[in-house]
DNA sequence: ATTAAAAATGTAACCGGTTACATTTGCTAT
DNA sequence: ATAGCAAATGTAACCGGTTACATTTTTAAT
């Protein structure tokens, strides 16, 4: 392997002065920086990116903890992350934690032992036992936050997006309106119920706890939900999925039980998933700017790492409400 | 940031003595052990793994060079990447190429620069001007394949597969069997093609060029090929499309030009993306093994990185014709 | 008790860059 | 021509580990 000592020797130079000529090309007079690049070609040099980190302290990756890559919506996410990483340096190291904590610890040491300069979090557990200033851990935590003051989060306006879509709907006429939410101890499923209430209280139609069912996010546990809504007396006229994949199962369930969508039931998802617009019928959703996320999870989180100014104030994307053929005026 | 000759000072010891302990424990006595131990709790020890792999010229990373990783498929694959990578003490890096090929040459001088160790590559086309040992740029090919001799393979049996569902096609008494391709670069296209003309012949079916229709694997190429196809006079009694995207696509265009599926077309994907049995109706289509092709690939670079010896045999995997209800019996 | 062999430990070079500091070269002004 | 300064280049230490080789300690055998 050729290194930059090789280099030196057939250019008739020092290895601080290749060096220079490659980090620092201005300091170096343009006959020696000539001189350089034939000795660099001619010995087939490659710098070695590792020996220059180690050095710098720095790996110039940032590593990605995501529960579920398959999920299209992180995957967007995930897009956006490594475009914007790949435009200021940094390689993206993918960690799929499956939701499991002692993956998101064990790829949290990757930051100790410099392996990764940060992490982005899309999920809302913070990996370790207790908070450390961002300095120590560079964290970023998006699309689903576990709300310490401390770490720099990014988060939809999901109280404003559940509230807007339930709203849409009440518009239509609808007042039984049944919610498949996310499991408890997701941030999500609080603020997307909270939105819910919201949008129920301003128009004087009371909470009932029974048209809230539980979900996980999966198309399966979406189906499955809808069994149960629909085998009670009272049927509720439309339904809100707290994501488009259980919304995607629920339609399913519905039809197979006889009913349409939306004639006998409206139908609302959250994300607008590229899917959305191809099932049947098209997805009301909301539209979640999901490669924003990632692009601005790399800003901040560069920031961070270079120690640059950042806020710790938790910064809110905005949504856009698409309503398409699965919602409609109630009929009786 | 505490070193390894930090632990030694404290453990009384020599830092080749701290270095032993730590990789090769069993050549080190049981007290120095100890010692050892006992300083690095007290100096909060986190051995640098980027100097550590420097020395070993070894980055345990894996590049992963991916069209689009939003693709659902592709995503699996990438999930089964992960897992096997993890549990060989690899990272995997990311690389979203969209299909540009100098986003693929600047993602494989990471070999060179010693920032991987190796690229699984999930498209087919081999990244340099031509083709070095895998010894110098350790790569293994999935999925897709440029069918280089040289360079290790991983592939379905696109041939047969297809061959197959479009043999279901016709033991449903289609006879008038429409395909969606992919682009004409991808070889994917030519396998599944062959696959399809295979079928036909061993029917005694003649094969028409005309029901043959371009697309470029997303929903909304399958979208706009439906409404050249039904256009005709002639319509066909069946489509496959070359992937499941496409065929959604295509159902929500026959649909919307107000024909049933499966009773006036019937339609086959390829694939098995989990929305796949959740369309309206559930669709026929070829599964994948998806995370196989992940596990397969790390290992075989793996093997490749490390010298062991390694098959370039082509390696082919075996589908599954999974059976739904987009595609019946022939009624006339 | 003595010695040989084995086990444990230490010393120091090495990996391939970067960079502080020292030195040399080139240019300008007197 | 020469001082004075800036620009260019060189020297060598450094980053934090690993490991070949040398040395010391322990164990086993006579």
């Amino acid at each position: 392997m050729t290194n930059i000592r090789t280099v030196a020797k057939i250019a008739g130079v020092s290895v601080a002065t290749v060096s220079r000529a490659l980090s620092t090309p201005d300091v170096v007079s343009d006959k020696t920086r000539d001189k350089v690049q034939v000795a660099i070609k001619e010995a087939g040099y490659k710098p070695n990116m590792m020996a220059r980190n180690f050095r710098a302290k720095k790996s110039y990756a940032l590593l990605v903890l995501v529960p579920d890559i398959a999920n299209p919506f992180f995957s967007r996410v995930i897009s956006g992350i490594e475009e914007a990483a790949q435009k200021r340096g940094y390689s993206v190291l993918l960690g799929n934690t499956r939701g499991c904590l002692d993956r998101e610890r064990e790829y949290t040491k990757m930051v100790d032992s410099l392996q990764a300069d940060g992490i982005i979090q899309l999920s809302a557990r913070y990996p370790l036992d207790k908070v450390v200033p961002v300095q120590e851990l560079p964290i970023v935590n998006i699309c689903e936050c576990f709300n310490l003051p401390q770490i720099p989060q990014i988060e939809l306006d999901n109280h404003g997006a559940a509230k807007a879509l339930v709203k849409h709907l009440i518009e239509l006429g609808h007042q039984r309106i049944s919610v498949i939410k996310g499991p408890d101890d997701s941030p999500l499923t609080a603020s997307r119920l909270s939105g819910y209430c919201a949008a129920l209280e301003e128009a004087n139609i009371g909470f009932d706890e029974k048209l809230v069912v539980d979900g996980d996010f999966t198309m399966a546990s979406g189906h499955s939900a809808v069994e149960k809504l629909l085998a009670r007396r009272e049927r509720p006229t439309a339904l809100f999925c707290f994501n488009d994949e259980m919304a995607i199962g629920a339609i399913k369930s519905i039809k197979s039980l006889g009913f349409n969508v939306p004639e006998d039931i409206s139908v609302a998802g959250f994300d607008d998933i590229a899917y959305a617009n191809y099932c049947d019928p098209p997805l009301t959703t909301i539209e979640q700017p999901a490669e924003l996320f990632g692009k601005q999870a790399v800003e901040t989180l560069c920031d961070i790492i270079n120690g640059k100014a950042f806020s710790t104030e938790k910064s809110t994307l905005s949504f856009e409400l698409i309503v398409r053929q699965s919602t409609s005026k109630i009929t009786i």
